[in-house]
DNA sequence: CGTCTATATTGACACAGGCCGATATACGGT
DNA sequence: ACCGTATATCGGCCTGTGTCAATATAGACG
């Protein structure tokens, strides 16, 4: 059900060309996902986390939020394509997908002009 | 009135280490501004258009929306500290922020880790 | 000064989305 | 089988935001 695998390919740097409409409607799944505080967080701790994953269990302790409200989060992250789900035993474990991070940096490069 | 300078500033790549509440506040103003499909296009727009800037008329034209809504949105882009705006006579023409674009590449940079 | 054009502001509306409590599901241990 | 723990889903509330029509502001030009 992860809809933006396209978006993760299709990121050509902002400054390249113009969007198509398509391509920001795409694009812009992906950053609405990841445009929220929480969100960012839970991001920056899986990612700087041992092994670029991390247990739902760890986050929800490092917030001040409901463990529904978490959940919710990370299954927004999940189907914007941005973190896998892996469950282990009782435990599950969200992982970054470094594609979409590096989709994400193309987008914002800040190269102007190509070497055609 | 330009809020986010310091969220221009304060970007290390989400992966270094978990960001705070308050860095995820900042960064999340930047994203939430260029996370929707008529901003992104606008973005785009003008950073590939000659010089890194367009004229308001060129950009009204080039969505099926209301003038006032383009307008709203490129004071959301300028507000967010991602354009810069310039009045020439009876024009206005918005510029992209290298720094903010540079902002966001670095935020997202892809370095996992750092030789320790 | 009056008028035309370019852009911004205001007010209203509809819809999206963050949050919670309650509940459901799934798994492990006894 | 039962219970406890981990995670997800549901329903509802409330805030935030994209959009428009109407109006305001500001500059150019006669």
């Amino acid at each position: 059900m992860i809809q933006s695998d396209r978006a993760l390919a299709c990121c050509a740097p902002l400054a390249r060309e113009p969007m198509t409409a398509d391509q920001a409607e795409q694009v812009s799944g992906l950053l609405k996902a990841i445009a929220d505080p929480v969100r960012l967080r839970l991001m920056s701790m899986i990612l700087s986390h041992q092994g670029g994953e991390a247990c739902v269990c760890d986050l929800n302790d490092a917030f001040d939020l409901s463990q529904p409200t978490i959940s919710h989060h990370l299954k927004v992250l999940h189907q914007a394509g941005l973190l896998d789900r892996e469950k282990r035993g009782t435990w599950v474990y969200y992982k970054a997908k470094p594609e979409a991070l590096s989709a994400m940096n193309t987008l914002f490069a800040t190269a102007g002009r190509q070497p055609s």
